[in-house]
DNA sequence: CTGGGGTATTTTGTTGACAATAAATGGCTC
DNA sequence: GAGCCATTTATTGTCAACAAAATACCCCAG
């Protein structure tokens, strides 16, 4: 159960964690309708900081709203979550830009330790769930905030990134391919530490996009039912 | 004064329509710090609905809250004036492309036709102010819906225009120019209308550009001081 | 006169009760 | 027996009072 990640600074941003977590990880199922009562029971709130977290929760689009009718989880269907990755595709390309020219030499150093330490958990074969899950947000997190741009950041770490996650904990979307994906990777972490601004982006594009084909190919299969 | 745009479903809806109106217009200036019971008088509402309001506006990035200290509107630099713009370019970029994928023939006509008004005030001179100001919105408001792209019409329309806005009241940005900008916006809606996805997405890629060396000139020139 | 500490005040955060609206159920008519 | 309308019920929206925290002020010491 998603308790509240240490102590949060109010009720409000207690309870707004806490259905966030809840959402992402699938403990709330999209599509779930959710009484405000019940909420309340299940995560020791009362219906102020609820209501104020929900707000905040609908206004990134995890949920959706209907006065007086109550709110339910947001489902995502499969042509909008390959939508999302079209997005993802522009905003990471000029993020990864960004990385390039204005991260620090310290920064780009940790992100090629995280990215050793990704291949050691691939190379111990088990840690391949752990590494797309897990692994991959990290990259995508390191890069987002080194692009030093607060708004670009923002969107991706508080909006889109939940929204992919939320998908990402049931179906695994780089599954079969995170020898493929670290490689990937670590040519971008390159192109970025040659400040290659240009390069940095194409490859970070084509990158994204590849896991976009790769959902794709595996709903057309069946693979995958959202 | 921005009062309730017609009723809105809930009067926490009210709330935040009245806030993000005020902000936007400038009626609550930047880095001004409001507190909440002068806000509920102003707007005649009670705080439990404000609370939630805040919220949302505080998710969306328009202010700023700090626990038990109050809450301020957000005030952008100029820095962060001009990386919005790079998120515009890359995101409207895309959106241009999907546009003229999935605009239908009728939405495209649509398109000209308020390309055609937006000439005609610009004809009559004065129009030059209302045109930078709304015209331009109008502009790209149809495109972002025009990409049949949810999540990416939400974040333009529901996030960045606003931001973008906001300073738009109080600075023109592309003051000077509304015979270039218009003849970029035909050449835009051109490509659309050829279904060429590649060339309109780029044709949007240098508008967006050309606007933010526009502002970016300003700022040295020192005539605009964020 | 200036700096630190403590109290007072203001403002935010929270709570529980009340009102209004929509969904659900039951009865009535066709 | 089926469909529609009214009533009931449960749930959301709103409110005003209470508690907690931070700022501001004032007093005192150096």
């Amino acid at each position: 159960m998603a308790e509240a990640t240490l102590q949060s600074q109010t009720r409000a941003d207690e309870a707004f964690d806490c259905l966030q977590t809840a959402i992402v990880t699938g403990e709330l199922a999209p599509g779930e309708k959710i009484g405000e009562v019940e909420l309340c029971s299940r995560f020791n709130l009362t219906r102020g900081p609820l209501r104020e977290a929900l707000g905040r929760l609908e206004s990134r689009g995890l949920l959706v709203r209907r006065p007086h009718a109550g709110v339910k989880v947001v489902s995502v269907s499969a042509a909008e979550l390959l939508e999302l990755y079209r997005i993802r595709e522009v905003m990471e390309g000029l993020a990864a830009r960004q990385a390039a020219e204005r991260m620090t030499d310290e920064e780009i150093a940790e992100l090629q330790a995280t990215l050793d330490s990704h291949e050691k958990m691939i190379e111990q074969a088990q840690g391949q769930a752990y590494y797309q899950a897990e692994g991959d947000y990290d990259f995508h997190h390191r890069i987002a905030t080194g692009s030093r741009n607060a708004k670009l950041a923002q969107m991706l770490l508080g909006d889109l990134y939940y929204m992919v996650r939320m998908y990402r904990y049931r179906l695994s979307t780089s599954a079969g391919r995170p020898h493929l994906a670290l490689r990937e990777h670590r040519r971008i972490v390159e192109a970025i530490a040659q400040r290659d601004g240009d390069l940095a982006e194409f490859l970070m594009k084509r990158h994204i996009n590849a896991a976009r084909i790769n959902i794709e190919k595996k709903i057309e299969e069946g693979v995958l039912t959202i």
